[in-house]
RNA sequence: GCGGUCAUAGUUCAGUUGGUUAGAACGUCUGAUUGUGGUUCAGAAGGUCGUGGGUUCGAGCCCCAUUGAUCGCCCCA
């Protein structure tokens, strides 16, 4: 067979122990903060069956869905049909799990989850086609204090890690009513989509593509108080007061924000600023209450690391009605190059073995095999060179790997019954007995 | 799905208006040193110049196509 050229799929990777560490670093950090706050995990399978997710995430999101082949003897790649598909995300797989073991749940249920996913889409900077979704997600309670909690979630794992972030809040319910009173109803989605862009386009480019969805002038003009405004969350929401008071679902919007925001300044984040957004319209196709978007502060990366909001429905759809929830999901491979460019992970590479055993032939090796497991059994990460070959290579096996000690051992170790022991940053050598190593690499 | 940029050794990159045998650094391997790595020195291996076609006496370089990478748009963690 020819050589192939090795490779993998675009916008897939690997990951190499180094990179494994801080990711892992990652993980723990906001999984212990899941734990902390009562959440219990889950997981459910890398495949669904694809009615499951098919029309969850709108138009755009059902080609994003990787679909499966399915199998078959003649396969005819013009009529495949495929019924299974990779998860798109864990918000409507868990959705799935909930109906289906809603009688061994206790309700209100949270969970969390950290899964991969998968998106058939360009692969370009912070965006993958495969990549970890951190969720915590309370469903069976309508309760804003969930919202409350997720807030304070968000700020304990980032104060954990150390990286700066801004909160963005909203509610679909104020967009809602804006549509409403501008009288565009129906171009919700077209009126929130092309405002969400206001940070990158500008005014003008928000008018421009609102004109362009054939938004009435005078809808349009009515939404420039809007996106002219500048102002601090209180402002924001008196603005909001006076634009939407003849909405009564943009004032529902109002009240949750107020209670929210309320509650939040009573809990003194840490790290994270909060701030109400009335432009970000994330997850339209579910969420019906809050709206939670987080973006690093500092730095060159603009995408969101980790986003939520409340969806009054998701269960309805699978068989299960008036199942309110509400969750977050931290994007740990983009929390990742966040902080790799801030340079915001801890020095401590662990290395993953203390000591190695290095020898000089077969009998010594063969010698240092009691020796390593009553190491091991005292809880010190060893390895033995498993091959006969020069102590040179050995060695520089050990400080390729970073393994600080080394336990050299040839044929005067042997008769002494001592290992030499060398420490591998400032070269210097001892001879101990075993038990002597251990206590000292113990300490 | 749409657009821009790029593609040369394991890696990062040189390579003159198109001219003989495509270079460097790092890495790898061997030796100096058959009981000592991270420093030094000597040597070696390693390339169908992404792939396929075209122009030309002659192509790494020019043209076309294709694939891949990357950066934007759409959308999104």
């Amino acid at each position: 067979m020819a050589i192939q050229k090795p490779g993998i799929p675009k916008g897939t990777r690997d990951f190499s122990p180094e990179e494994m560490v801080k990711r892992n670093y990652i993980f723990d950090s906001i999984r212990s903060v899941f734990r902390l706050y009562g959440y219990t995990p889950i997981e459910t399978p890398a495949m669904e069956n694809l009615t499951t997710l098919m029309g969850k995430y709108g138009e755009e999101g059902d080609r994003l869905i990787f679909k499966i082949l399915p199998r078959g003897e003649k396969l005819n790649m013009d009529v495949i049909k495929p019924e299974e598909a990779l998860r798109y995300d864990l918000t409507v797989p868990f959705a799935r799990y909930v109906v289906q073991h809603q009688q061994d749940i206790a309700f209100p249920f949270r969970r969390y989850q950290i899964q991969p996913v998968w998106r058939a889409d360009r692969p370009q900077k912070g965006r993958y086609r495969e990549f970890y979704q951190c969720d915590a997600d309370v469903i069976g309670s309508d309760s804003l204090l969930n919202e409350l909690e997720l807030i304070l979630m968000i700020d304990q794992v980032f104060t954990k890690l150390k990286a700066p972030v801004c909160i963005k809040i909203n509610n679909r319910k104020i967009l809602s009513g804006i549509a409403e009173v501008i009288g565009e109803k129906e171009k919700i989605v077209d009126i929130t989509v092309a405002i969400d862009k206001l940070d990158k386009i500008g005014a003008d480019g928000v008018n421009k593509e609102l004109r362009e969805k054939q938004i009435s002038e005078k809808a349009i003009e009515q939404l420039q108080p809007l996106i002219e405004f500048t102002g601090d969350t209180a402002a924001k929401l008196n603005l909001l007061k006076e634009l939407l008071r003849t909405s009564e679902i943009g004032n529902k919007g109002i009240e949750e924000l107020e209670y929210l925001f309320a509650h939040i300044s009573n809990c003194e984040l840490q790290i994270a600023k909060c701030e109400l957004d009335i432009t970000l319209a994330r997850g339209l196709n579910y969420y019906t209450g809050a709206i939670i978007e987080v973006k690093a502060t500092e730095g060159t990366f603009t995408s969101s690391i980790c986003g939520g909001g409340r969806y009054d429905d998701l269960t309805g759809i699978f068989g299960l009605p008036n199942m309110s929830g509400v969750g977050i999901s931290f994007g740990a491979d983009r929390i990742y190059d966040v902080m790799t460019e801030l340079n915001l992970f801890p020095q401590e590479v662990k290395a993953s073995t203390t000591l190695l055993f290095a020898h000089f032939g077969e009998a010594e090796r063969d010698h240092c095999l009691p020796l390593l497991a009553q190491t091991r059994k005292a809880g010190i990460s060893a390895e033995l060179y498993p091959d006969v070959v020069k102590i040179k290579k050995q060695l520089d096996y050990a400080n390729k790997k970073g393994i600080p000690f080394v336990a050299v051992v040839g044929s005067d170790e042997m008769k002494e019954g001592v290992l030499t022991v060398k420490n591998m940053k400032d070269g210097s050598q001892m001879k101990l007995k075993i038990y002597e190593l251990i206590d000292r690499l113990k300490a």
